[in-house]
RNA sequence: GCGUUCAUAGCUCAACGGAUAGAGCGCAGCCCUGCGAAGGCUGAAAUCGAGGUUCGAUUCCUCGUGGACGCACCA
């Protein structure tokens, strides 16, 4: 990547006295091109140790780079200026250019990619059993999604895993829902029946009213726990509705991670560790959440208080986390920690990384915290993701008042105006019924998913249906359209073989701007996995189509002026298509050839 | 009360301590007898307040104001 190359021969021209890595060596790229494709500060860093004028440091390094043998001198660079108060600028030849774009039509999907080994492991989506999927979990769906993209494609062995809240309290208050209502008083068979007619809003129903009748009898609260009580005995009815109902709930997330197009590996969910053998016989279920406490009681890391069983942390740097309640029943704490632990033994990743919501970051901190205590993970990297959420302009939604926005609403709304639009447009025409189903399909939902993924993932979202279904501007159909339109040249073009052009040709200011964005992929692409961040990917494309699009309406391509710009305007429009569908694809947004 | 985090244009968001703070929506105007107008161009419009560190601060530190989230028996 040229991006390292510059850090290596800036940090060979500096001398190893001063403490900067290679890594640390900052190069950005100037937004004035007068300016240069890169800059660096350094010597103004440097100025400052060395006491001396930072314009005279900023020339000592740039003659020791120009009297230097480096290949990327002759290939790559045009010139190396001293500017400012001693910035150094490093311009490109435009032989550079050329190169990356051969390389972005050689390589196709490839362009970019990396040959890292390592092993990590992403836990996202884990919607809750029996709720019907909401918009909140959108977030963590595709933004662990893109993760998980970002971190293939730099050739990481990554391991995807839903962990689904099918376990505790909350299922309890189902279960009594679903008895009194609906099962008391029939038969076995009966019950089956009623169970497997049972469809996920029913169910989220029997949540939500559950909540507002608790209100007039608070009995209720003592009946769910004795259900869920029940659950944990392994009382055979109880465990008969239980698992109606996870069915159900995942039968329905199955359909809504199709429709999204996201692949998870691994489904566990939180009574893999949570409930004992005899539930889960097939799933290996011993007693991990015993062991867990066994653990930390043996290593002394736990102690008791007021009753209940704690995990306090030296100088008191988090507050204490509870390993059993008073009641002598495990907590979510708990489970993580065998979670942890199980994931370390199945799969010894080198990182570990939890996309949920902010709600849980101190959780998180103090997971971590005690994995490292208790030596369930040594030196790999554990990471927290945690998003913002989605709230409405009053504030949170609740899902216990039955204000979720629910995602398949948003789906179709967003499928439907798509539609509409396609049913508009010429472009369109020579479509089959279904073709334009298929386009609709991935426009809308291309579009619900880069509105949430071009937002930075610590921030909230509001949630507001114009923006979310908006179709123009900075949204996912803009570059879907950017990317159609570079197609519809290339047929019309009849797909010829592009033919590098020679260096003699000149580019216009417009082609030069998109050039000069278009070889940064592969380093955008590095810095938001580093990140944790597909905002990224998503701001870089977004700019890379309106550079296209700025080009496409001063220049002509098929009528160019003579052949060779032709060709060269053509291997631009491929180059650009390519990139666009690559960060597309890693962001999990479908490109279609028409739209 | 304590902790974490955020505050940028009318609205929704970018900006890795750097050069003239970028976009989108909305608003005012212009551009298809030429490749896809779901497009392009032009214009008006912003760093919460007060200090500090720095050659240089939206960015780092302190204080204040306002919001979000969390702070042991929900996850």
């Amino acid at each position: 990547m040229i991006r390292e190359e510059l850090q290596q021969i800036i940090f060979n021209a500096i001398g190893k006295e001063f403490k900067l890595s290679k890594e640390e060596i900052f190069l950005e790229h100037p937004e004035n091109s007068d300016h240069g494709d890169y800059s660096t500060n350094v010597a103004l860093i440097l100025a400052k140790q060395l006491g001396k004028p930072p314009r005279e440091v900023a020339e000592e390094i740039r003659s020791h780079i120009l009297n230097t043998k480096y290949k990327i001198l002759d290939t790559s660079i045009e010139k190396v200026e001293v500017a400012g108060p001693g910035f150094i600028n490093f311009f490109f030849k435009k032989e550079f250019f050329l190169g990356e774009l051969r390389q972005m039509v050689e390589q196709k999907e490839k362009y970019g990619s990396g040959k890292s080994k390592e092993k990590i492991i992403i836990e996202y989506s884990s919607p809750n059993i029996a709720k019907s999927f909401g918009i909140g979990h959108l977030r963590s769906t595709i933004i662990g999604q893109a993760i998980y993209n970002l971190y293939t494609f730099l050739g990481y062995k990554c391991i995807g895993i839903n962990y689904p809240g099918d376990w505790g309290t909350p299922h309890g208050k189902i279960l009594y829902q679903l008895y009194g209502k609906k099962l008391k008083g029939k038969t076995a068979k009966e019950q089956k029946k009623i169970l497997n007619g049972l469809t996920i809003e029913n169910l989220e129903k029997l949540y939500v009213d559950f909540h507002t009748e608790l209100a007039l009898n608070p009995a209720m609260e003592e009946g769910a726990r004795a259900w869920f009580k029940k659950l944990e005995q392994n009382n055979a009815e109880a465990r008969a509705i239980w698992e109606a109902t996870r069915k159900i709930s995942l039968r329905e997330f199955e359909r809504i991670y199709d429709l999204l197009n996201v692949k998870i590996d691994y489904t566990i969910g939180e009574s893999f560790f949570s409930a004992k053998g005899e539930i889960s016989p097939s799933r290996g279920g011993e007693d991990k959440m015993g062991q867990i406490v066994k653990e930390f009681k043996e290593k002394k890391l736990a102690r008791e208080s007021e009753g209940a069983l704690i995990v306090p942390f030296p100088n008191d740097e988090l507050p204490p986390a509870m390993l059993l309640k008073t009641d002598g029943v495990t907590t979510y704490f708990t489970r993580d920690l065998a979670n942890m632990k199980y994931r370390m033994k199945r799969w010894k990743p080198s990182t570990i990384v939890i996309e949920t919501g902010v709600e849980q970051t101190l959780h998180f901190k103090q997971v971590f915290l005690a994995a490292r205590l208790a030596e369930i993970v040594d030196n790999e990297k554990l990471v927290h993701i945690a998003h913002g959420l989605y709230r409405s302009k009053e504030g949170k939604f609740s899902t216990r008042k039955g204000q979720t926005i629910h995602l398949e609403e948003v789906l179709s709304e967003a499928i439907e105006r798509a539609r509409t639009i396609i049913e508009e447009s010429e472009t369109t025409r020579g479509l089959s019924d279904k073709e334009k189903t298929e386009v609709a399909r991935s426009v809308g939902i291309g579009g619900v998913k880069y509105n949430d993924l071009s937002q930075h993932p610590a921030g909230d979202i509001v949630f507001d249906w114009e923006k979310i279904l908006n179709l123009k501007g900075n949204s996912g159909p803009y570059l879907q359209y950017t990317y159609a339109r570079c197609k519809s040249i290339a047929r019309k073009a009849g797909n010829s073989k592009f033919q590098i052009p020679n260096s003699k040709l000149q580019f216009s200011k417009e082609e030069l701007d998109i050039l000069r964005l278009a070889y940064r992929f592969p380093e955008v692409v590095k810095e938001a996995a580093e990140k944790f961040s597909p905002n990224v990917v998503a701001t870089f494309v977004f700019e890379v189509a309106q550079a296209y699009n700025n080009f496409y309406n001063t220049h002509r391509v098929l009528q160019a002026e003579d052949k060779a710009t032709k060709q060269s305007r053509l291997l631009l429009t491929a180059a650009t298509a390519q990139i666009i569908k690559n960060s597309l694809s890693l962001l999990g947004i479908v490109a279609p050839e028409r739209m």
